[in-house]
DNA sequence: CGTGGAATTGACTAAGGTCAAAGTTAGTGG
DNA sequence: CCACTAACTTTGACCTTAGTCAATTCCACG
């Protein structure tokens, strides 16, 4: 948690970009390739439980998330700490909360992550020359705030049950989304129950009963850290949601 | 609930706007009032109660609140509602969830609303031509998430008590900082106990008792349909909240 | 072997939900 | 002007869910 981040010395073309190609995300065309290249600054890895972004500082960084996984929390004077939401290759960073001035939330490493890195100044060259990627930032952030209204519903208005299993229906969906679930690696979360309490605004030990019975009717396994989704069709039934059909999506 | 909307036919130019010369507001360079006017398509007014938006229905148009007060929702299948956001004169409807596709969310009015209305289809030409205004959509969409981020945090880790003061801090800010509250009108959110319910995720009765604490030390008075904050510093202190300065902020 | 983080479990407590009824108030129609 | 209604608010009694406390167990790792 308190690790520093470790710039690592990669400056891969965007033309090599791991995301590029996924089934999930849109081609970019030539000229905003380019000019995308030219808004990357280099790539950053960041260790699992590393500290990526710290609320109340200033940030002149935008990232997009190339690998790995993160979440976005903020946290009460006396430490309760809520998970805002997960973050998964494809990602954009530092868009959320004010566009300009010091982060209103914290993000941190799950696992390794790798990242590459933009400055937010350039933001202003983008939206000049590149309407079709400043459509996507928009879309992006429209994304990011339909995620966040799920949150709500059900921190809000679902029982303990029905949100452990939306929650990790919506992980496993998305993880399936970005594609990094291919054939060749176990398909789990990486998360403690503390991140799940922390995200459904449970106890850990309540958590910790409720993830038990979901285990029992084997909807689930939990592992040392970490989660195997077994049967999401009926982990999405207890909650009563459904994925929002999501077409071929941008990223910067 | 049911009502419907009620188109006026007012016409009123954007130079007119209610909104433009509001102390909170950015002004806007002439090239893009033209542009501004030129996306504007109508007026409308929607009565206390009435639904603006329904989710699920595609919704070709956008829309900024000129006055009055409405909310954003989603509900479970079985009735259950979360209120997930307000919404104030200068904010935009329709960003949130997807950028072109069903809503994915509804809304409707807390009192008397009047919009600009906007199509959706239009947006393209905004981004081509202007950047400006492009860059003020995502700080618009941006703001709304830190809200949410906030909303969040609320109501995953803070208590009854902390939570209603902080939501009613929340609105009475926004209402300051929006310049509706003047000084000849009564400064009264115009919300029932049904609705400050379902915004924190809690029962009606059991926000009827948080309230009533709030209201024996002093900090609101509770009135017909609606709430009149007495002592914001201390409602801040007990949810333990400071509102993130702002400054100018965009609207469209 | 130890050690520390994570997961589990049981006993008890408290916050908040549910049920049911009654009181208030604004508005409506006679 | 007044009775009537419907939507809101208030209150008390009781129940359920989830939180707290305190151990214990289980691993992964050095």
């Amino acid at each position: 948690m308190v690790q520093t981040k470790i710039a690592s010395a990669t400056r891969r073309p965007c033309e090599l970009c791991p995301l590029r190609g996924r089934s999930a995300f849109r081609d970019f065309a030539p000229e905003e390739l380019a000019f995308v290249s030219s808004f990357k600054q280099a790539e950053l890895t960041v260790e699992a439980g590393g500290a990526l972004i710290v609320e109340g500082e200033q940030h002149p960084q935008l990232y997009t998330a190339l690998g790995g996984w993160g979440f976005r929390y903020k946290i009460l004077e006396d430490g309760r700490r809520q998970i805002l939401n997960y973050i998964l290759p494809g990602d954009l960073i530092g868009l959320q909360g004010n566009l300009m001035s010091e982060m209103l939330h914290s993000v941190e490493a799950l696992t390794r992550m790798t990242l590459c890195i933009f400055e937010r100044e350039r933001l202003t060259a983008l939206f000049r020359n590149h309407p079709s990627l400043a459509y996507d930032l928009t879309w992006i952030a429209s994304r990011e705030e339909s995620m966040l209204d799920e949150h709500l519903l059900s921190i809000g208005r679902r029982t303990a049950l029905e949100r452990a299993a939306y929650l990790l229906a919506f992980l496993d969906h998305r993880a399936h989304m970005t594609g990094i679930f291919t054939a060749d690696v176990p398909h789990v979360l990486p998360l403690t129950q503390q991140h799940v309490a922390d995200t459904l605004g449970l106890s850990l030990v309540h958590t910790n009963k409720t993830l038990k019975r979901l285990s029992e009717i084997g909807l689930l396994r939990w592992l040392d850290r970490g989660c195997e989704v077994l049967d999401r069709g009926r982990l999405l039934d207890i909650a009563g949601w459904q994925p929002a059909p999501e077409g071929l999506r941008p990223f910067i």
